[in-house]
DNA sequence: GTACGTGCAAATACTTTGCAGATAA
DNA sequence: TTATCTGCAAAGTATTTGCACGTAC
C-alpha cells in the first residue's frame, strides 16, 4: 500500500504541478489535524509553524486541492467552511453547539442508509454529506 | 389539526410580533415553494408577485423566522444558503450537480441511522443534516 | 528557461448595522 | 399611541482577481 505522501506527489506530478514548501506544509497540517480546518485555522497553524502564508494563497491552494480531490469540504456549521484531507477513511462528524468540539462519527447504519437512498432514487448519487450537532458530555451539565 | 397560517399567527402574536404584508408574502412563498430558496431566490419571487422587498429586509426576516423556528436552513450546496419552511414533514434532499434540480429524499433507513447515531454517542444530539448530490435521470444521458 | 506558485493591492460579493420614517395592532 | 418593521446608506467580512515577481523542476 502506498503512503499518503507518495500518492500526493504522484497526483501532483501527473497534472504538471509542484510540491512546494507551502503546499507541503499545508497538506501536512491538514493530514495531521484531528479536526477539519477553516481557511483561518490553516493560516493560524502555518503561522505557528513559522510559515507565514498569505490568505489569498490559502484560498487558492484549497481550491486547487479540492480539484485534485486531495481535500474535501465539510459543512459543519453554516457560518464557516471547513476542509479535511480526503484520503482518510470516510466518516462524518458531530459538533458541540456550545464549545465547538468536534468528533468523528462512524456508523455502519449511516453507510447502510446511504446505500438505501442510492437504491431508491433515480439519481446517480455522487456525493453525500451528513453532519450532526448537539451538546458534548461536558457541556450538558 | 391547526393549519399553518393559524400556527404561524399564534406564534408571532405570542412573542409580540406582527404579520405584515411583507412577512406574509415571504412565508407564503416559502410554504408553497417546491424547493428550498436562497435569499436571492426569495427576492426574485417576491418581485414577480409585485412585492418589491429590500434585500436587507429579507436577511432580517430570514433571521427572525429562523429564531421563531418557522424556517430552517438547508445546506444543499456550499456556495449558497437555502431555507425551507420548517413546519412540513422532516425530509432531506438530493440535488443534481448538473442542472441544479432538487428532490426530496425520505427514507426510513435514514431516520433509523440517525437514531443509531444518537444512541451510540455521548452527545445530546440536537440537530442533523444530510444532503445528497449526483446526477438526475435527465442529466445522466 | 518556463510554467507553475505566491504576495500584494484592489475589486467583488455577501451580510450586518445604524438610523429615520412607516405601519400593524 | 407605540413597539415592531422597513428601506436606505454605510460598514464589515469573506472571497476572488490582476499582475508582477519568485521558484520548482
Amino acid at each position: 500500500m502506498s503512503t499518503n505522501p507518495e500518492i500526493i506527489e504522484q497526483r501532483l506530478k501527473a497534472s504538471g504541478h509542484r510540491l512546494t514548501k507551502t503546499r507541503k506544509a499545508l497538506l501536512n497540517t491538514l493530514i495531521s489535524s484531528a479536526r477539519p480546518l477553516s481557511i483561518e485555522d490553516m493560516g493560524a497553524q502555518l503561522k505557528v509553524q513559522g510559515i507565514a502564508v498569505n490568505k489569498t494563497t490559502i484560498y487558492r491552494e484549497v481550491d486547487f486541492l479540492l480539484k485534485q480531490k486531495l481535500l474535501e469540504e465539510v459543512r459543519l456549521d453554516p457560518e464557516r467552511r471547513y476542509y479535511e484531507f480526503a484520503l482518510g477513511t470516510h466518516h462524518h462528524h458531530i459538533r458541540c453547539l456550545s464549545c465547538g468540539a468536534i468528533e468523528d462519527v462512524s456508523s455502519t447504519a449511516l453507510e447502510q442508509a446511504t446505500k438505501q437512498v442510492k437504491a431508491g432514487t433515480m439519481y446517480q448519487v455522487i456525493d453525500h454529506m451528513m453532519e450532526f450537532a448537539g451538546l458534548c458530555p461536558a457541556c450538558q451539565r
